[in-house]
DNA sequence: TGTACATCAGTGAACGCGCGTTCACTGATGTAC
DNA sequence: TGTACATCAGTGAACGCGCGTTCACTGATGTAC
């Protein structure tokens, strides 16, 4: 299991850490990113682990961008060879519930990592700082750090496109984003770690195309 | 804090720790619902908890059932007075998401309690229990035990409420709950534990009406 | 080209924490006769 | 009405667990002269 090192040096510990971190996160979400284990996994000593992240909750985040980049490369790749900007939109939504079913343990990684729910007061940033932006509803957004495919990005760019294909009035972007990230985030929830978790997944998929035709003829209409 | 017992029972043991992990659950959701800190507010030994659930998770399942009572009935409470079929629905939907930004660790553990997100392998049952059914699908739903209030329940109440005004036919109730629920949970997840977080409250209120109003629009329309 | 030395990436053992849970037990309560 | 006794609701101490994190340390690497 433990791939014996034969340098003293590991060489991307960095790396290995957040993929072992991806590889427990897969399992059992947020919680099972374990620091202990996942230098374990790596063959390495736990100590080790904060040469390179100041605690665990660095190692958290880092495993959720790196899910997040997952998601974002996932939906993207259902995106291929469509170019109707309707279809377009529409993948983004089944994509993102698809990604959720697949892989709910990096789907709850990407989302639900380090704040666990907003306690109280008022935060202090963004919440999971990459996949931020789209419906804060003042002026242009700044772009995510890094995260080119982020499932936010590409459902703006979809929303974009309706523009540009004169189905879509510029001032109703940011509605129509909120609507539907919160059709889907709330459906991917609902089913995978909510009252519809039991369902089997075909009942699941057809509800999810149906909804995501519901959010797409609601935006667009 | 403790209040110093006089009698070696206790008298209401059970509704009491209830109580004391609501508390818990208010300030930091469903992982502070610890069962020694439950019995230490209630002035009992950690040992007599068992005596009235199974083990932690049954402790936290209770007060999950409670939260979600509170919910329904803060909803119910926002619908006082509320005649018209239209404006019903809304409310439930600026209740949902209102009681999750008002009291988020309730919100939490109403719905993230005790299935973390479903695991490898099809689940035991549907989840939550007492919040399902709505937009399963098929045939006539079981009601939930106990909640008369659930929110699952209230929404389906409004949308009856539109098929009866001519508003709605019958065979887009099931979409129609699944766009409303999934889009109010999502939204209210992505603010409380999500991207969403850190903005201050009066922008996700706006946000929030905008929302509804347009999930509205899109049921009735 | 060789050597001194600063720098960096690891080691291995240990600590304290708070938790859920279990042990054999005792104090209070209510019912049968 | 009093007493025996079953039943139930608590006690108090302890256990083991696995975690995140810290200690002083050593092995490997690369750069200056």
């Amino acid at each position: 299991m433990v791939p014996a090192r034969d340098t003293y040096h590991h060489g991307d510990l960095h790396r290995a850490l957040v993929d072992a971190g991806l590889d427990l996160a897969r399992v059992g979400g947020a919680k099972s990113v374990v620091l202990r284990e996942a230098t374990r996994r790596t063959g390495v000593t736990a100590r080790a682990a904060y040469r390179h992240f100041a605690d665990r909750e660095a190692l958290v985040r880092a495993v959720a961008r790196a899910a997040l980049d997952h998601m974002g490369t996932a939906i993207l790749a259902g995106q291929t060879g469509v170019t109707d900007p309707v279809d377009l939109l529409r993948e983004v939504g089944r994509g993102y519930i698809a990604f959720a079913l697949d892989e709910p343990g990096w789907f709850d990684v990407a989302f639900f990592a380090v704040r666990e729910f907003v306690g109280s007061g008022s935060g202090t940033g963004s919440g999971i700082g990459s996949d931020t932006g789209i419906g804060s509803g003042v002026g242009p957004v700044a772009p995510p750090a890094g995260a080119e495919a982020a499932p936010s990005r590409l459902l703006r760019s979809a929303l974009d496109a309706l523009v540009d294909a004169g189905m879509l009035g510029p001032e109703r972007v940011l509605p129509a984003a909120s609507m539907c990230w919160s059709g889907v985030h709330g459906f991917a929830t609902l089913a995978t770690r909510g009252p519809l978790a039991g369902l089997p997944r075909s009942a699941l998929d057809a509800q999810a195309d149906r909804l995501v035709d519901d959010l797409v003829a609601g935006v667009t209409r």
